[in-house]
DNA sequence: GGAAGCAAGACCAAAATGGTCGTAGATTGA
DNA sequence: TCAATCTACGACCATTTTGGTCTTGCTTCC
């Protein structure tokens, strides 16, 4: 249960490899304009995952809005906001769909049993604690030794009232 | 992701069913020694869910000492211990085995990646994060309207340093 | 015009999930 | 004692999800 998906995984990597890029071409100075692009290929490499698999993560990444694209020669991926400004709640619905905990939620008015389901709506609030702590969690949080105790969200989480 | 199986969302829908129950039977006075003990296939019944199925997982949640069995006539499943003493958290555990979030905090040592990977440990605590707030919600609390606020836990989800 | 790159989709194998069946053992009331 | 109820457990199966590959085509730069 709870388990996220191995190219939700990828995905972050991939995404907290482009933020420490991004940051490594704006050091380089602004003549240069290297945009921190990086292809998917070298990407791959970098942290041994399939090349392919990779690919296709960050086509529906870039799809999504969080990447941009670049073809061609020296082509490659970047961000498309800064990295403080891509929650990982982005990113894991971007590549895993908007599913969440229970059927009922995601599904929509799927589950034959929302009539009598009294659990239904206790879940949904865990849910959305859930979500607010994902959203909470920025890309930029990722790179950080974590010592820094990005203490960013607060509210929604502390408790389930509705 | 993050998708709660149906064996968990059933599971919890038969603990609060019990919860109730007990409460009824504790209403009904101390010389009924009604226990508030149920049969799997009522609980099936009352929220149509397949039988068999409700029976296997009772069974792992008794084996997990959540509940307690009594086989033969009229016997069937009651709460282990209060209702306000245990967490959403045991139940899912015990139903969907103790994976989480990432493949490398619950296949242990597995993922091949494990040297090169860098989200590993921000991700570690996110996971945390999850696990305290689910450790905060009782089976009780779901029996409740929800209006109640259950505030229970505060700490531990509010920031994620180490 | 190529080489290097993205884009998209069909396709596939393996694993997890949801669910069934059959059989065996405990308990109790008649 | 014996039949009706229950739990207990394991084998089994269908469907879905996941993870991953291949192929083909289109862009951009030099
Ligand atoms: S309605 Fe109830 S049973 Fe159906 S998916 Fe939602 S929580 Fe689960
Ligand atoms: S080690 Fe990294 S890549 Fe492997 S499962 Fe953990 S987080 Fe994912």
């Amino acid at each position: 249960m709870l388990r996220l998906t191995k190219k939700a995984d990828y995905g972050l990597m991939a995404l907290k490899y482009l933020a420490e890029q991004a940051i490594l071409a704006e050091q380089a100075g602004a003549d240069l304009n290297l945009s921190g692009a990086r292809s998917a290929k070298d990407i791959a490499e970098a942290y041994h995952i399939p090349p392919q698999l990779l690919a296709k993560i960050l086509q529906t990444l870039a799809r999504a809005g969080l990447l941009v694209s670049h073809a061609g020669t020296n082509g490659g991926y970047a961000l498309a906001r800064s990295a403080a400004d891509i929650s990982t709640f982005e990113v894991i619905r971007a590549i895993d769909g908007p599913l969440f905990i229970t059927s009922c939620i995601t599904i929509h008015g799927a589950c034959d049993l929302a009539g009598h389901c009294t659990i239904k709506e206790p879940l949904r609030k865990v849910n959305d604690s859930i979500t607010t702590l994902l959203s909470g969690i920025s890309v930029a949080d990722l790179t950080e030794p974590a010592d820094h105790l990005p203490a960013a969200m607060a509210g929604g989480l502390v408790s389930i009232e509705r």
